[in-house]
DNA sequence: TTTTATCATATTATCAGATAATATGCAGAC
DNA sequence: GTCTGCATATTATCTGATAATATGATAAAA
């Protein structure tokens, strides 16, 4: 039997039919679009919507399950787990989150966690951190003095910066968090593109306490960099 | 063709073969059998090794994919992701981690998260927790006295008390964490069902702070809690 | 009336065997 | 050497089955 052809849909990179599944099927989930309380289509009624197979359906349906979203069963059909249960760290959950939830709200949730997780963070890999993992925090601070000389996006460099001073706190849970960074940066990069250049000095403060293996201060400067910038971006939003 | 006779193999509930071939793979990932500098086996012999069929095989990729611990390519294959893009966080990740990695170094990472996280929603809950919230916080502290007295497991209900200080400290990221408890919870319980009820005048300053609403308080009560039960905790893994 | 046992049915679970898309590496041209 | 085109291996998707199972209806029993 000839090939279905894939429906044009309109907007959407699609990459694939599985990726485009997922990404509708989690966006409208999160949205509260579909609910613990609503029937959710079966598999055959996705498949007519997606015009995509029961084979992707089924992907697609195994890959929001793995996320805590929904659940499947025989003859029960598919339904929608309670909040509780979704992975909100992971990236693709995240950023489904951050595209529907009032920036303020999301920003300040995301600030929260920032602020308990990165100085302590900061603290251990002061105590912790090797030459090797130190040195990495070092280089990717020159990479971002580099993008703030240059005028390109800093955006990749400042996440390694986090990044490997999470790395260097020797804690995998905590390295996890990274997520989180990843996003909020993504969030900053987009209101104001310069805005990494203002915080240089503060992250030199951190890079100098962790090298100086001065673990109070180190978690000290994580705090001020990050209160300051809550604020910077608080005022960007409220603008 | 006959349906081909799903192979005993042995131990393991095998609730159904996705299931299986999931937490197989995802047990091999986790403790580096297979590893990201090995060529991970193809879709067919994945299915010829589990006697399943491509779906189920490519179903259950999708599960781990999902979890950040594999991605497939077409012509590429599959391989085995670096472990900073592991959803550590994910339940079944914490579970099948847990399970291969020594106990000591396990318990030690969470306890590090364990203290960073929760004294802080204590004093959030404090601050932010609605009477309602603050209620199911103390019918959980009833369960447990009355597990106590009963000397039944009291797992749930300690698990339903920290996961409701969770959620009155109003921030979606942070009642993520109540994974982490779960599995630190299931742990205590293994290692020592009563342990509980040792640490339940704790639970209860904790409880009686957030009812005062005296936020330091509940903090340093959390704090003192968990500090204590990692004490605890390390004599019994020691002995 | 209430409970228990039986059974039909709807939906997911699994299987089988196709074709399509695509990344890789090789062979040949320049 | 570098580029271009082609063959190939592997995943991506489709199609159409059969199997397993939870649910609700129905019937039987208490």
């Amino acid at each position: 039997m000839a090939q279905q052809i894939p429906a044009p849909l309109g907007r959407g990179p699609k990459r694939n039919l599985f990726t485009h599944v997922v990404a509708s099927l989690g966006l409208r989930i999160i949205k509260g679009e579909l609910n613990p309380a609503l029937p959710f289509p079966k598999e055959a009624d996705l498949g007519a919507e997606f015009g995509a197979s029961r084979s992707v359906i089924r992907e697609a349906v195994k890959s929001l399950a793995a996320r805590g979203l929904i659940a499947s069963q025989t003859r029960t059909g598919i339904r929608v787990l309670e909040p509780i249960n979704w992975n909100l760290l992971d990236a693709e959950v995240l950023n489904w989150r951050y595209s529907t939830m009032p920036q303020a709200e999301f920003y300040g949730e995301l600030f929260e966690i920032r602020l308990l997780i990165e100085p302590e963070a900061a603290r251990l890999a002061a105590i912790r951190g090797s030459t090797a993992e130190i040195a990495i925090i070092e280089k990717a601070f020159a990479a971002m003095s580099e993008a703030a000389r240059t005028g390109t996006s800093g955006v990749a460099a400042d996440l390694a910066f986090h990044r490997a001073i999470l790395a260097a706190a020797h804690n995998a849970l905590l390295l996890q968090m990274g997520n989180l960074i990843a996003v909020g940066l993504d969030i900053a990069h987009r209101l104001s593109s310069e805005s990494f250049a203002v915080f240089l000095p503060m992250h030199q403060r951190v890079l100098d306490a962790i090298i100086a293996r001065d673990s109070d201060a180190a978690g000290n400067a994580m705090r001020h960099l990050l209160s300051e910038t809550r604020e910077f971006m608080s005022r960007l939003i409220w603008a």
